[in-house]
DNA sequence: ATTGAATTTTGACAATTGTCAAAAAGCTTC
DNA sequence: GAAGCTTTTTGACAATTGTCAAAATTCAAT
Protein backbone atom coordinates (compact mmCIF):
# COMPACT_ATOMS: atom_id res chain seq x y z
CA UNK A 1 0.00 0.00 0.00
CA UNK A 2 2.62 2.50 0.87
CA UNK A 3 3.78 1.94 -2.76
CA UNK A 4 0.75 2.26 -4.00
CA UNK A 5 0.25 6.29 -2.13
CA UNK A 6 3.97 6.56 -2.92
CA UNK A 7 3.51 6.57 -6.87
CA UNK A 8 0.35 8.37 -7.06
CA UNK A 9 2.64 11.43 -5.25
CA UNK A 10 4.00 11.50 -8.59
CA UNK A 11 0.80 12.65 -10.45
CA UNK A 12 -0.18 15.22 -7.57
CA UNK A 13 -0.03 16.35 -3.83
CA UNK A 14 -2.35 14.90 -1.67
CA UNK A 15 -3.47 16.95 1.65
CA UNK A 16 -3.33 14.36 4.64
CA UNK A 17 -7.22 13.41 5.55
CA UNK A 18 -7.57 12.65 1.36
CA UNK A 19 -4.58 10.13 1.70
CA UNK A 20 -5.81 8.84 4.25
CA UNK A 21 -9.11 8.81 3.06
CA UNK A 22 -7.62 6.81 -0.30
CA UNK A 23 -5.64 4.58 2.21
CA UNK A 24 -9.30 3.33 4.06
CA UNK A 25 -10.78 2.85 0.29
CA UNK A 26 -8.35 0.22 -1.59
CA UNK A 27 -8.19 -3.24 -0.63
CA UNK A 28 -5.39 -5.94 -1.81
CA UNK A 29 -5.85 -8.20 -4.02
CA UNK A 30 -3.45 -11.29 -4.77
CA UNK A 31 -3.88 -13.39 -7.76
CA UNK A 32 -2.71 -16.36 -9.49
CA UNK A 33 -1.46 -16.53 -12.73
CA UNK A 34 -3.43 -17.27 -15.63
CA UNK A 35 -6.66 -15.98 -13.46
CA UNK A 36 -8.86 -13.31 -14.67
CA UNK A 37 -9.33 -10.35 -13.24
CA UNK A 38 -12.96 -9.47 -15.43
CA UNK A 39 -14.47 -11.36 -18.48
CA UNK A 40 -15.86 -9.84 -21.36
CA UNK A 41 -20.19 -9.26 -20.75
CA UNK A 42 -19.13 -8.19 -16.68
CA UNK A 43 -19.33 -4.84 -15.66
CA UNK A 44 -15.99 -3.83 -13.92
CA UNK A 45 -16.72 -2.16 -10.39
CA UNK A 46 -13.35 -1.98 -9.63
CA UNK A 47 -9.94 -0.03 -10.29
CA UNK A 48 -6.89 -1.86 -9.96
CA UNK A 49 -3.37 -0.92 -9.02
CA UNK A 50 -1.00 -3.03 -9.81
CA UNK A 51 1.53 -3.21 -7.01
CA UNK A 52 3.96 -6.48 -8.10
CA UNK A 53 3.17 -8.69 -11.27
CA UNK A 54 2.05 -8.20 -15.06
CA UNK A 55 -1.46 -8.29 -16.81
CA UNK A 56 -2.90 -8.79 -20.48
CA UNK A 57 -6.48 -6.80 -21.50
CA UNK A 58 -7.62 -8.93 -24.83
CA UNK A 59 -10.51 -9.13 -26.90
CA UNK A 60 -12.19 -12.04 -28.59
CA UNK A 61 -12.60 -11.43 -32.15
CA UNK A 62 -13.96 -13.94 -34.26
CA UNK A 63 -12.33 -16.39 -31.95
CA UNK A 64 -9.30 -14.96 -31.47
CA UNK A 65 -7.54 -13.59 -28.99
CA UNK A 66 -6.33 -10.51 -29.36
CA UNK A 67 -4.25 -8.67 -27.27
CA UNK A 68 -4.10 -4.96 -27.15
CA UNK A 69 -2.50 -3.77 -23.76
CA UNK A 70 0.14 -5.00 -21.02
CA UNK A 71 0.10 -3.76 -17.56
CA UNK A 72 3.01 -4.20 -14.95
CA UNK A 73 4.20 -3.21 -11.96
CA UNK A 74 2.57 0.55 -10.93
CA UNK A 75 0.33 0.57 -13.55
CA UNK A 76 -3.47 1.17 -12.90
CA UNK A 77 -5.35 -1.59 -14.87
CA UNK A 78 -9.17 -1.99 -15.57
CA UNK A 79 -11.27 -1.94 -18.60
CA UNK A 80 -11.90 1.61 -18.42
CA UNK A 81 -14.38 1.41 -20.87
CA UNK A 82 -16.10 -0.71 -18.41
CA UNK A 83 -15.07 1.09 -15.65
CA UNK A 84 -16.27 4.76 -16.93
CA UNK A 85 -19.69 3.87 -18.62
CA UNK A 86 -20.82 0.83 -16.30
CA UNK A 87 -21.80 -0.87 -19.53
CA UNK A 88 -20.20 -4.53 -19.72
CA UNK A 89 -17.08 -4.91 -20.83
CA UNK A 90 -15.98 -6.33 -24.30
CA UNK A 91 -12.82 -6.93 -23.09
CA UNK A 92 -10.56 -9.27 -20.78
CA UNK A 93 -8.38 -9.37 -18.34
CA UNK A 94 -5.84 -11.99 -16.93
CA UNK A 95 -3.30 -12.09 -14.98
CA UNK A 96 0.23 -13.39 -16.79
CA UNK A 97 2.42 -13.63 -13.22
CA UNK A 98 1.32 -13.97 -9.76
CA UNK A 99 0.16 -10.82 -8.95
CA UNK A 100 -0.50 -8.48 -5.76
CA UNK A 101 -3.07 -5.90 -7.08
CA UNK A 102 -4.76 -3.12 -4.63
CA UNK A 103 -8.82 -2.45 -5.78
CA UNK A 104 -11.02 0.27 -5.26
CA UNK A 105 -14.95 0.42 -6.01
CA UNK A 106 -16.39 2.83 -8.63
CA UNK A 107 -18.78 3.85 -5.61
CA UNK A 108 -15.86 4.19 -3.03
CA UNK A 109 -13.48 6.18 -6.11
CA UNK A 110 -16.90 8.46 -7.22
CA UNK A 111 -17.12 9.66 -3.22
CA UNK A 112 -14.07 10.40 -2.93
CA UNK A 113 -13.92 12.86 -6.44
CA UNK A 114 -16.38 14.39 -4.84
CA UNK A 115 -15.18 14.84 -1.22
CA UNK A 116 -11.77 15.72 -1.79
CA UNK A 117 -10.67 18.31 -4.88
CA UNK A 118 -7.28 16.84 -4.57
CA UNK A 119 -8.07 13.56 -5.29
CA UNK A 120 -10.34 14.84 -8.48
CA UNK A 121 -6.77 16.78 -9.23
CA UNK A 122 -4.73 13.54 -8.87
CA UNK A 123 -7.29 10.99 -11.55
CA UNK A 124 -7.19 14.18 -13.79
CA UNK A 125 -3.40 13.98 -13.81
CA UNK A 126 -3.34 10.27 -13.85
CA UNK A 127 -5.70 10.42 -16.82
CA UNK A 128 -3.40 12.71 -18.83
CA UNK A 129 -0.74 10.60 -18.31
CA UNK A 130 -2.21 7.65 -19.52
CA UNK A 131 -4.11 9.74 -22.49
CA UNK A 132 -0.51 10.39 -23.95
CA UNK A 133 0.79 7.51 -23.33
CA UNK A 134 -2.24 6.00 -25.40
CA UNK A 135 -1.62 8.01 -28.08
CA UNK A 136 2.14 7.16 -28.40
CA UNK A 137 1.04 4.05 -28.69
CA UNK A 138 -1.65 4.57 -31.13
CA UNK A 139 0.79 6.18 -33.26
CA UNK A 140 3.43 3.68 -33.26
CA UNK A 141 0.79 1.00 -34.35
CA UNK A 142 -1.08 2.64 -36.86
CA UNK A 143 2.79 4.18 -38.22
CA UNK A 144 5.35 1.98 -38.30
CA UNK A 145 6.49 -1.11 -39.72
CA UNK A 146 6.44 -4.66 -37.59
CA UNK A 147 10.36 -4.04 -37.16
CA UNK A 148 9.99 -0.22 -36.16
CA UNK A 149 7.15 -1.67 -33.18
CA UNK A 150 8.96 -4.40 -32.17
CA UNK A 151 12.25 -2.43 -31.86
CA UNK A 152 9.96 0.52 -30.42
CA UNK A 153 8.37 -2.11 -27.60
CA UNK A 154 12.14 -3.50 -26.41
CA UNK A 155 13.24 -0.01 -25.65
CA UNK A 156 9.75 0.62 -23.68
CA UNK A 157 9.86 -2.70 -21.96
CA UNK A 158 12.73 -4.71 -22.22
CA UNK A 159 11.61 -6.96 -19.61
CA UNK A 160 9.20 -7.90 -21.66
CA UNK A 161 9.64 -10.93 -24.23
CA UNK A 162 10.64 -12.67 -20.42
CA UNK A 163 7.53 -11.97 -18.95
CA UNK A 164 5.27 -12.75 -21.66
CA UNK A 165 4.52 -14.79 -24.53
CA UNK A 166 5.64 -14.22 -27.85
CA UNK A 167 1.95 -15.29 -28.98
CA UNK A 168 0.92 -12.84 -26.79
CA UNK A 169 3.63 -9.95 -27.91
CA UNK A 170 3.04 -10.77 -32.01
CA UNK A 171 -1.08 -10.45 -31.06
CA UNK A 172 0.08 -6.90 -29.12
CA UNK A 173 1.75 -5.68 -32.18
CA UNK A 174 -1.20 -6.28 -34.36
CA UNK A 175 1.59 -9.44 -36.71
CA UNK A 176 1.52 -13.08 -36.80
CA UNK A 177 3.39 -15.14 -34.36
CA UNK A 178 5.60 -16.56 -37.39
CA UNK A 179 6.09 -12.80 -38.43
CA UNK A 180 7.50 -12.00 -35.17
CA UNK A 181 9.57 -14.95 -35.05
CA UNK A 182 10.87 -14.13 -38.34
CA UNK A 183 11.58 -10.00 -37.24
CA UNK A 184 13.63 -11.55 -34.23
CA UNK A 185 15.68 -13.62 -36.33
CA UNK A 186 16.88 -10.74 -38.11
CA UNK A 187 17.57 -8.35 -35.88
CA UNK B 1 -19.86 30.80 -27.04
CA UNK B 2 -23.12 29.23 -26.09
CA UNK B 3 -22.71 26.40 -27.67
CA UNK B 4 -19.52 25.70 -25.69
CA UNK B 5 -20.99 26.35 -22.32
CA UNK B 6 -23.98 23.98 -23.78
CA UNK B 7 -21.41 21.70 -24.66
CA UNK B 8 -19.49 21.09 -21.82
CA UNK B 9 -22.55 20.74 -19.53
CA UNK B 10 -22.96 17.32 -21.22
CA UNK B 11 -19.41 16.81 -19.07
CA UNK B 12 -20.23 17.68 -15.43
CA UNK B 13 -22.76 20.61 -14.20
CA UNK B 14 -21.84 24.21 -13.28
CA UNK B 15 -21.42 26.38 -10.45
CA UNK B 16 -22.79 29.78 -11.63
CA UNK B 17 -19.45 31.34 -10.50
CA UNK B 18 -17.50 28.27 -12.55
CA UNK B 19 -19.31 28.82 -15.47
CA UNK B 20 -18.67 32.76 -15.39
CA UNK B 21 -15.02 32.05 -14.85
CA UNK B 22 -14.72 30.02 -17.44
CA UNK B 23 -16.93 32.66 -19.79
CA UNK B 24 -14.11 35.09 -18.81
CA UNK B 25 -11.44 32.92 -19.84
CA UNK B 26 -12.13 31.82 -23.22
CA UNK B 27 -11.36 34.08 -26.73
CA UNK B 28 -12.59 33.37 -29.94
CA UNK B 29 -10.13 32.56 -32.89
CA UNK B 30 -11.08 32.92 -36.57
CA UNK B 31 -9.48 30.75 -38.72
CA UNK B 32 -9.29 30.34 -42.80
CA UNK B 33 -8.87 27.30 -44.68
CA UNK B 34 -4.98 25.43 -44.27
CA UNK B 35 -4.15 27.87 -41.92
CA UNK B 36 -1.90 26.17 -39.27
CA UNK B 37 -2.88 26.40 -35.55
CA UNK B 38 0.08 24.95 -34.67
CA UNK B 39 3.45 24.07 -35.97
CA UNK B 40 5.75 21.30 -34.90
CA UNK B 41 8.65 22.64 -32.47
CA UNK B 42 6.34 25.17 -30.94
CA UNK B 43 4.81 24.80 -27.33
CA UNK B 44 1.54 24.03 -27.40
CA UNK B 45 -0.09 26.99 -25.20
CA UNK B 46 -3.83 26.76 -25.79
CA UNK B 47 -6.65 24.18 -25.79
CA UNK B 48 -9.12 25.12 -28.27
CA UNK B 49 -12.93 24.30 -28.80
CA UNK B 50 -13.77 23.92 -32.37
CA UNK B 51 -17.08 25.45 -32.91
CA UNK B 52 -17.48 24.72 -36.24
CA UNK B 53 -15.35 23.08 -38.76
CA UNK B 54 -12.42 20.65 -39.38
CA UNK B 55 -9.31 20.00 -38.45
CA UNK B 56 -5.98 17.55 -38.58
CA UNK B 57 -3.60 17.09 -37.05
CA UNK B 58 -0.79 15.23 -38.26
CA UNK B 59 3.24 14.45 -37.90
CA UNK B 60 6.30 14.94 -40.30
CA UNK B 61 7.71 11.28 -40.75
CA UNK B 62 10.41 10.99 -43.38
CA UNK B 63 9.34 13.85 -45.51
CA UNK B 64 5.91 12.54 -45.36
CA UNK B 65 2.84 13.60 -43.82
CA UNK B 66 0.94 11.29 -41.75
CA UNK B 67 -2.29 12.57 -40.30
CA UNK B 68 -3.19 10.82 -37.12
CA UNK B 69 -6.36 12.50 -36.26
CA UNK B 70 -9.31 14.87 -37.32
CA UNK B 71 -11.70 17.61 -34.86
CA UNK B 72 -14.96 18.75 -35.67
CA UNK B 73 -17.42 20.81 -34.95
CA UNK B 74 -17.72 20.51 -30.92
CA UNK B 75 -14.43 18.82 -30.35
CA UNK B 76 -11.91 20.12 -27.91
CA UNK B 77 -8.34 19.94 -29.88
CA UNK B 78 -4.93 20.75 -29.64
CA UNK B 79 -1.56 18.88 -29.11
CA UNK B 80 -2.66 16.91 -25.98
CA UNK B 81 1.17 15.92 -25.56
CA UNK B 82 2.70 19.36 -25.76
CA UNK B 83 -0.62 21.22 -24.18
CA UNK B 84 0.19 18.73 -21.13
CA UNK B 85 3.92 18.85 -20.93
CA UNK B 86 4.98 21.95 -22.41
CA UNK B 87 7.52 20.63 -24.23
CA UNK B 88 7.76 21.08 -28.12
CA UNK B 89 5.13 19.85 -30.11
CA UNK B 90 5.76 17.33 -32.38
CA UNK B 91 2.58 17.43 -34.11
CA UNK B 92 0.95 20.05 -36.03
CA UNK B 93 -2.61 21.42 -36.16
CA UNK B 94 -4.29 22.09 -39.53
CA UNK B 95 -7.61 23.76 -40.54
CA UNK B 96 -8.74 22.06 -43.13
CA UNK B 97 -12.04 24.66 -43.69
CA UNK B 98 -12.73 27.37 -42.50
CA UNK B 99 -13.50 27.50 -38.67
CA UNK B 100 -14.63 29.15 -35.39
CA UNK B 101 -12.63 28.20 -32.47
CA UNK B 102 -12.75 29.20 -28.73
CA UNK B 103 -9.42 29.22 -26.95
CA UNK B 104 -7.87 28.97 -23.65
CA UNK B 105 -4.41 29.40 -22.36
CA UNK B 106 -3.24 26.42 -20.36
CA UNK B 107 -1.98 29.35 -17.37
CA UNK B 108 -5.39 30.40 -17.12
CA UNK B 109 -7.09 26.84 -17.46
CA UNK B 110 -4.50 26.10 -14.50
CA UNK B 111 -5.76 28.58 -12.55
CA UNK B 112 -9.61 27.95 -13.13
CA UNK B 113 -8.34 23.81 -12.15
CA UNK B 114 -7.17 25.51 -9.19
CA UNK B 115 -10.32 27.27 -8.43
CA UNK B 116 -13.04 25.70 -8.93
CA UNK B 117 -13.62 21.71 -8.14
CA UNK B 118 -16.16 21.69 -10.84
CA UNK B 119 -14.09 22.61 -13.55
CA UNK B 120 -11.17 20.02 -12.40
CA UNK B 121 -14.58 17.72 -12.15
CA UNK B 122 -15.23 19.05 -15.74
CA UNK B 123 -11.92 18.26 -17.26
CA UNK B 124 -11.85 14.83 -15.89
CA UNK B 125 -14.80 13.63 -17.34
CA UNK B 126 -13.55 15.22 -20.53
CA UNK B 127 -10.61 13.22 -20.22
CA UNK B 128 -12.39 10.00 -19.96
CA UNK B 129 -14.36 10.52 -22.84
CA UNK B 130 -11.54 11.23 -25.05
CA UNK B 131 -9.48 8.50 -23.40
CA UNK B 132 -12.23 6.18 -24.60
CA UNK B 133 -12.50 7.36 -27.87
CA UNK B 134 -8.91 7.46 -28.50
CA UNK B 135 -9.31 3.13 -27.50
CA UNK B 136 -11.70 2.46 -29.58
CA UNK B 137 -9.50 4.32 -32.52
CA UNK B 138 -6.41 2.16 -31.58
CA UNK B 139 -8.58 -1.07 -31.47
CA UNK B 140 -9.63 -0.37 -35.17
CA UNK B 141 -6.56 0.85 -36.17
CA UNK B 142 -4.25 -1.78 -34.87
CA UNK B 143 -6.84 -4.62 -35.36
CA UNK B 144 -9.14 -4.17 -38.13
CA UNK B 145 -8.35 -4.56 -42.19
CA UNK B 146 -8.46 -1.65 -44.37
CA UNK B 147 -11.80 -1.63 -45.57
CA UNK B 148 -13.18 -2.71 -42.27
CA UNK B 149 -11.54 0.54 -40.71
CA UNK B 150 -12.44 2.73 -43.62
CA UNK B 151 -16.18 1.16 -43.44
CA UNK B 152 -16.39 1.90 -39.67
CA UNK B 153 -15.47 5.24 -40.19
CA UNK B 154 -17.75 6.19 -42.76
CA UNK B 155 -20.03 5.17 -39.91
CA UNK B 156 -18.79 7.06 -37.06
CA UNK B 157 -18.22 10.14 -39.58
CA UNK B 158 -20.52 9.99 -42.76
CA UNK B 159 -20.01 13.31 -43.42
CA UNK B 160 -16.08 12.61 -43.97
CA UNK B 161 -15.68 12.08 -47.43
CA UNK B 162 -17.83 15.49 -48.05
CA UNK B 163 -15.02 17.60 -45.91
CA UNK B 164 -11.69 16.06 -45.65
CA UNK B 165 -10.02 14.73 -49.16
CA UNK B 166 -8.99 11.03 -49.83
CA UNK B 167 -5.09 11.36 -49.31
CA UNK B 168 -6.03 12.41 -45.58
CA UNK B 169 -8.25 9.70 -45.00
CA UNK B 170 -6.14 7.35 -46.26
CA UNK B 171 -3.13 8.68 -44.09
CA UNK B 172 -5.45 8.70 -41.18
CA UNK B 173 -6.23 4.77 -41.96
CA UNK B 174 -2.70 3.99 -42.44
CA UNK B 175 -3.05 3.37 -45.95
CA UNK B 176 -1.89 4.33 -49.45
CA UNK B 177 -4.24 6.53 -51.02
CA UNK B 178 -4.32 4.31 -54.16
CA UNK B 179 -5.02 1.43 -51.68
CA UNK B 180 -8.12 3.81 -50.31
CA UNK B 181 -9.27 4.38 -53.74
CA UNK B 182 -9.65 0.47 -54.86
CA UNK B 183 -10.92 -0.22 -51.53
CA UNK B 184 -13.85 2.39 -52.44
CA UNK B 185 -14.03 1.07 -55.91
CA UNK B 186 -14.90 -2.53 -54.25
CA UNK B 187 -17.75 -1.30 -51.77
C1' DA C 1 16.87 -37.81 -16.82
C1' DT C 2 12.32 -38.60 -19.28
C1' DT C 3 7.92 -37.62 -20.80
C1' DG C 4 4.47 -34.66 -22.49
C1' DA C 5 2.72 -30.17 -23.22
C1' DA C 6 3.36 -25.59 -24.67
C1' DT C 7 6.04 -22.35 -27.16
C1' DT C 8 8.91 -20.93 -30.92
C1' DT C 9 10.96 -21.47 -35.41
C1' DT C 10 11.09 -22.66 -40.26
C1' DG C 11 9.29 -23.55 -45.03
C1' DA C 12 6.19 -22.92 -48.93
C1' DC C 13 2.82 -20.44 -50.88
C1' DA C 14 -1.13 -17.03 -51.11
C1' DA C 15 -3.17 -12.64 -50.13
C1' DT C 16 -2.80 -7.91 -49.12
C1' DT C 17 -0.85 -3.68 -49.60
C1' DG C 18 2.77 -0.39 -51.26
C1' DT C 19 5.22 2.04 -54.93
C1' DC C 20 5.86 4.28 -59.16
C1' DA C 21 3.94 6.14 -63.25
C1' DA C 22 0.41 7.63 -66.07
C1' DA C 23 -4.38 8.58 -67.15
C1' DA C 24 -8.84 10.39 -65.83
C1' DA C 25 -11.84 13.34 -63.37
C1' DG C 26 -12.95 17.56 -60.69
C1' DC C 27 -12.30 22.45 -59.51
C1' DT C 28 -10.96 27.37 -60.20
C1' DT C 29 -10.07 31.19 -62.62
C1' DC C 30 -9.94 33.77 -66.38
C1' DG D 1 -15.70 26.93 -72.16
C1' DA D 2 -10.53 26.44 -72.04
C1' DA D 3 -6.29 26.26 -69.28
C1' DG D 4 -4.08 24.96 -65.42
C1' DC D 5 -4.15 23.07 -61.08
C1' DT D 6 -5.37 19.47 -57.68
C1' DT D 7 -7.44 15.18 -56.60
C1' DT D 8 -8.68 10.55 -57.68
C1' DT D 9 -8.32 6.34 -60.25
C1' DT D 10 -6.02 2.64 -62.75
C1' DG D 11 -2.21 -0.54 -64.15
C1' DA D 12 1.92 -3.28 -63.41
C1' DC D 13 4.96 -5.07 -60.42
C1' DA D 14 7.50 -5.60 -55.89
C1' DA D 15 7.59 -6.07 -50.96
C1' DT D 16 5.49 -7.35 -46.77
C1' DT D 17 2.84 -10.09 -44.11
C1' DG D 18 -0.53 -13.96 -43.31
C1' DT D 19 -1.73 -18.87 -43.31
C1' DC D 20 -1.10 -23.63 -42.84
C1' DA D 21 1.75 -27.41 -41.61
C1' DA D 22 5.58 -29.48 -39.62
C1' DA D 23 9.88 -29.45 -37.06
C1' DA D 24 12.62 -27.81 -33.26
C1' DT D 25 13.04 -26.03 -28.83
C1' DT D 26 11.81 -24.94 -24.14
C1' DC D 27 9.60 -25.87 -19.85
C1' DA D 28 7.41 -28.32 -16.03
C1' DA D 29 6.35 -32.25 -13.61
C1' DT D 30 7.33 -36.66 -12.47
Amino acid sequence: MQQLLQHIKLYAPLSEEAEQALYDCFEQVVCSKNQHLLTEGKICRHLYFLEKGALRGYYNIDGKEITHWFGFDNDFVTSFHSFITQEPSVENLQLLEGSILWSISKDKLTELLNRFHDIERLVRVAYENYYIRLEERYVNAQFKTATERYEQLLKDAPHIPDRVSLGHIASYLGISQETLSRIRSRI
